[in-house]
DNA sequence: GGTGGTCTGTGACTTAGTCACGTTCCCGTG
DNA sequence: CACGGGAACGTGACTAAGTCACAGACCACC
């Protein structure tokens, strides 16, 4: 398989060259269609997954139906729940589902073993992204917490606009980002827009007043 | 240094014996008394922690003074906080402080990193670990985001009574085990004390029907 | 026997979540 | 083109949880 994959990811691409080839002899890319459950509770995973485009999102569902995002992987990073079950035969309440269109590469769970045993590069990579998914998971906790809905709703915004004016988004799939309810979403949404600073209609919300939801997502 | 501390970790025992006396020559065997802290935001770990008896308990605390508890850290497992510091750099946004006396070995950070090169039994611990606490930390966000509060306080008052039927702790202590607040967590026991499932008294609380307070843990 | 610190109680209020609906919009099929 | 069904959104009434500002109550130690 060809190699310039391999460039997505520094700790690897720094490899020498030895650890590249062996490496991407074992890959194997993979594309995966959005909705693709990758994991699922109950499900061990059988390779290593490493993302090269798209994002898969880490989500727990509750018993009500209700759901949280744990945290997304996006290009260049790779996935700790497939690696955990590798390493740990530990199994997850947590499923991945692609949200766009996935490329991946699979390493066999051999060659990954051998990766980590004789790599300090492969290691390190892997160790980054833990340590990446415990702060992020530390940071969901946090929030969820201690922090107000109308400043999480308001940063989510903006983290879903990404400089665009316009967010296509339903108020059920920001309640699930959050971990909150599609109505006491709708209801804050509303409050915004009387305010002015947003403009509500079907599947998308236009921001009108950037600057107020700004202040609203950093405020104490 | 004796090497008898390596019986508490089932994956150190079983190496061979040129790594046990690699960890054992370089380990140093300290001793922390309740209520230090061992680590904190900002502070940079400079060894690798494993812990022989007591408890760390990993918290965040909120600006506003609300606290949460993570995950305690108790016999038998290791600091992936400071883990994290060593093998990724990263700071976390939480700290660590002893909830008892705490007995620890301490590796230092190049002999942590030749380990980790060295020895697959120790490699499968730190992984191990990890996964424990991602997964840890996935059902705290889960408890906090989906489950009803006096359920998870009836959990925890299982959890901190361990058999007995007095549990010496203030309201205080079990909101920040909770994540919620003082006030809140006193409404809740005093509805309690009135169904008669508990009395109360200061710094303890008596369970007095511990069938009813298992089946209000549990239910749906 | 006072005194300061810790622990607990209380009421009024705000914010968030739940439940049970009703309404509106869109898009394909007959 | 009507129309029927599903997805998205709105609403009101209610419960659960958190906040704020206190006021007592208990304990230990001078």
């Amino acid at each position: 398989m060809s190699d310039s994959w391999i460039e997505r990811f520094p700790e690897l691409a720094a490899l020498p060259p030895q650890d590249r080839a062996f490496l991407t002899e074992r890959a194997a890319k993979v594309a995966l269609p959005a909705g693709t459950t990758v994991f699922a509770p109950g499900v061990a995973a059988e390779s290593f997954l490493l993302i090269l485009a798209g994002t898969v999102r880490v989500q727990q569902v509750s018993p009500g139906g209700r759901e949280i995002v744990l945290y997304r992987v996006t290009g260049g990073e790779t996935c700790i729940m497939t690696t955990s079950c590798l390493l740990a035969d530990e199994n997850y309440a947590a499923d991945g589902v692609t949200e766009t269109d996935v490329e991946a590469v699979a390493i066999p769970k051999a060659a990954f073993e051998e990766a980590i045993a004789q790599s300090p590069g492969f290691r390190r990579l892997v160790f980054t992204d833990y340590s990446r998914r415990i702060s992020d998971l530390m940071h969901v906790v946090e929030e969820v917490a201690f922090e107000r809905l109308d400043k999480r709703l308001a940063q989510r915004l903006l983290a879903r606009a990404d400089n665009s004016t316009v967010v296509r988004v339903t108020h059920q799939d920001l309640a699930t980002d959050l971990g909150s309810a599609r109505e006491v979403v709708g209801r804050l949404l509303k409050e915004l827009e009387r305010r002015g600073w947003v403009a509500l209609s079907r599947g998308a919300i236009e921001l009108r007043n950037p600057d107020q939801i700004k202040a609203l997502a950093e405020g104490s």
